[in-house]
DNA sequence: ATTGGCAGTCACAACTTGCGAGTGCTAAGC
DNA sequence: GCTTAGCACTCGCAAGTTGTGACTGCCAAT
């Protein structure tokens, strides 16, 4: 068992590692903090927190280095986290108050948390969730091609394309435009999947293929609403940070371009109430980003439903400052896209 | 004055340059190039190179490397592209046909051409060019706060957020959303402009506060189709290739990071006919991107209006290669753009 | 349980050395 | 006049060497 002590002495050799990326050793911890007792005592506590393998040493003989068990239970003793500066709420409030839309709200909040945290910021769109159907239009583009865009009362816009149709006149754009309107106008999501396939028997012969494509085209967007999109941005901190990250940053760039693997996971991360999940270095191996932290927390967006948001970096990292960071835009987002 | 053959050595520096990343001297040339000259010579053409500038040596005795002057003469040299092999025309094809709307067009064109150049990938959307407007929508998300949308026939969607607004009601919504599409529907965002200020006055005086504000809001949708957003795929390759930048690559992320920038770098960029514009090092100083490339073509989109696409790397870079896959994907962009 | 002391370990920086690649120059050859 | 062989010279780089300093681990004393 660990002593009451020996955690303290875990909690600031993190602080002193992540501060000075240096291995930490006995005398300078006795020398920058006042723990009471002499360097040969802090050894002894050392030599216990080594034992339960939550901090190693890089080699012989020199100070030691947090594991990812140690980040781990570091961590979890976090309790509380101390709010932002005035200055930094002032900041947020300001920076995210002049959004003119959903994109521009999500590009702001990660541009800002990334500024935040020096580190990589995520956030991921929020989904259709119970939202309805504000509007369909079809819009020919040319001969044989068509989009059709589905508008929801959240916002939210999807647009498709439908190639090689043939004989369709204004009449039947017409025709289709009503029906579909008419049909889904109002409804939610759910109830439109089904709707959907009973809108071409309603249709004039001639235009009733056309209106299977469109409506199978509709489908496909109401079904798409679930696998979201992503915004991100200060790739560039991984760069300034390279030197944590054993080989090159190339395999973690690499990682984060694929938008699937980091909404995968963020969708395994639970987040208990109100507060920020945390997934440190190895916990992150199978999605290639086993020398990485992430941060995640939720916002609520306007039809209810929750998306993530949060930061990626290395192991070695400010988790305390970043989580205060990370929690604080996630509640000011969700405050923002409140219907207030 | 550089001799004919003294140029002809230069193509070869760079080309074993750029293979090997290794400054390349007298003796290599003869051995891995059939010259017929002996390795003294090549040395006495290397002595006219430097004399000019176009290669320089890293070091006292050491081989060559081009400068950005010698990789500017190289490329200008660079008359016939060979064209790309069948298998890489396919994947073109096969890769980018599956597109469902123009995101979906863009995103695939920028991870493509990043795949084909290993390098960072760039593509500008189309801008509305001489489009027309198609259908207005106002979505309507709190008891304040609207969402006008603007679609227009070239498939191009722009949503925009008003708030703070009191007094509307469902009639008052219905009355302005048919004013909006009976005034704009049909005409050019040109002439749109102009109409918008004519709509609040038709409007009852209960709502013209508000239909001024829709107004406006409309305006701004239009008159930002100039300020062009930008994909990017690829980020990626510049940590692999990071070993060609002098200190770090934190500088070159965080400028592409800026997507302003490459905007305007894109727009100075002159191509000429058919061709593809190339920037080398130093030229990009300005963008804090001296230290790279950047390749651009021409694509033109359904709308006729003409945008952006290329790739961007360190200088030393296969320019042959990575011309080619440019000028290819811009190409195919077109074709598959065309109305057909 | 805590402490001072001490021997032992090991990474790291500074320095030295030898090697090899490559150049520039000169004088001779075609 | 262009080309060539030969040779002295220059450096970067890798390998080997040494000294220093920071730590640890253990032991005996408090």
């Amino acid at each position: 068992m660990v002593s009451e002590r020996s955690l303290a002495v875990l909690r600031v050799i993190v602080q002193d590692y992540v501060a000075s990326r240096e291995p930490v050793g006995s005398k300078t911890i006795v020398e920058r903090h006042s723990f009471g007792v002499s360097a040969a005592t802090i050894r002894n506590d050392m030599a216990q927190l080594e034992e339960e393998e939550l901090i190693a040493a890089p080699h012989t003989s020199s100070g030691r280095v947090p594991t990812d068990k140690g980040y781990r239970v570091f961590v979890d003793q976090l309790t509380d986290l101390r709010p932002l500066s005035a200055g930094q709420r002032q900041a947020i409030e300001t920076f995210l108050g002049q959004s003119v839309d959903l994109d521009d709200v999500l590009a702001r909040t990660v541009r800002l948390l990334s500024q935040l945290t020096n580190q990589v910021a995520l956030a991921q769109y929020p989904s259709f969730g119970n939202a309805r159907v504000r509007h369909v239009e079809i819009v020919v583009l040319a001969p044989t091609r068509l989009m059709t865009v589905l508008i929801t009362d959240t916002g939210r816009v999807d647009q498709h394309l439908l190639d090689g149709l043939h004989g369709l006149d204004d009449a039947g754009l017409s025709e289709l435009r009503a029906a579909f309107n008419e049909a889904l106008g109002g409804q939610s999501l759910a109830d439109a999947t089904q709707t959907l396939t009973t809108v071409p028997a309603s249709i004039a012969p001639a235009h009733r293929a056309i209106a299977t494509e469109v409506a199978r085209s509709l489908g496909e967007q109401v079904a798409a609403n679930r696998q979201d999109r992503l915004v991100m941005a200060g790739a560039a901190n991984l760069a300034r940070t390279e030197s944590d990250f054993s080989g090159s940053i190339f395999p973690v760039l690499s990682a984060i371009e694929e938008q699937v693997t980091l909404l995968q996971l963020f969708g395994e991360m639970e987040i208990d109430d109100d507060g920020v999940a945390v997934r440190i270095g190895h916990e992150n191996e199978g999605f290639g980003l086993g020398e990485t932290s992430v941060l995640a927390s939720g916002y609520t967006a306007s039809g209810g439903s929750v998306a993530r948001l949060g930061v990626l970096g290395p192991t070695r990292m400010d988790y305390s400052n970043n989580m205060v960071a990370v929690r604080a835009v996630a509640r000011y987002l969700t405050r923002l896209l409140a219907d207030d």
